[in-house]
DNA sequence: GCGTTATGTCAATTACGCTTTACATCAGAT
DNA sequence: ATCTGATGTAAAGCGTAATTGACATAACGC
């Protein structure tokens, strides 16, 4: 699983700890999640997809 | 999360197990997921999702 | 009745998502 | 030169996703 977290977040100019803080989770989660140690649960995974308005599809790619 | 698994299992008359190989997770897992007693890996949601040819979205339902 | 299939559930274990605390590096500003 | 913000990473711990193995029950055909 890929995905465009870091660029979405670039977009807006959010630094890792702005968007740890919008979605309530420590910044060490996002930073995993943008380096690819590991994959969002579901819960979280929908959460950024709704803070980015965008479907969940479009921001974590297969493989 | 609620999502629509059972719902999806007998529109195409699958047992449990049979969608459980089809995920290649335990039938457990597939029991769990669909009486709600733990949401799925986003990896794990994913193939579900390829499976049924749906997105996320309109199978895992928010709240 | 008996065997089989489908489902629900429990216990014990392994793997992973996420936390806090902490330390290191780098870029930019003063 | 120093301070600050941003990022990457590591260890230890907690909760949960997912496993295997087992047991119980209901529905079905034979």
């Amino acid at each position: 699983m890929k995905n465009r977290l870091k660029v979405l977040r670039a977009e807006r100019d959010w630094s890792q700890q702005a968007l740890a803080d919008l979605l309530e989770v420590s910044r060490q989660s996002v930073n995993a999640i943008e380096t690819g140690k590991y994959d969002p649960s579901l819960p979280l995974a929908f959460r950024i997809a709704d803070l980015f308005a965008l479907p969940i599809e479009e921001i974590f790619i297969r493989n």
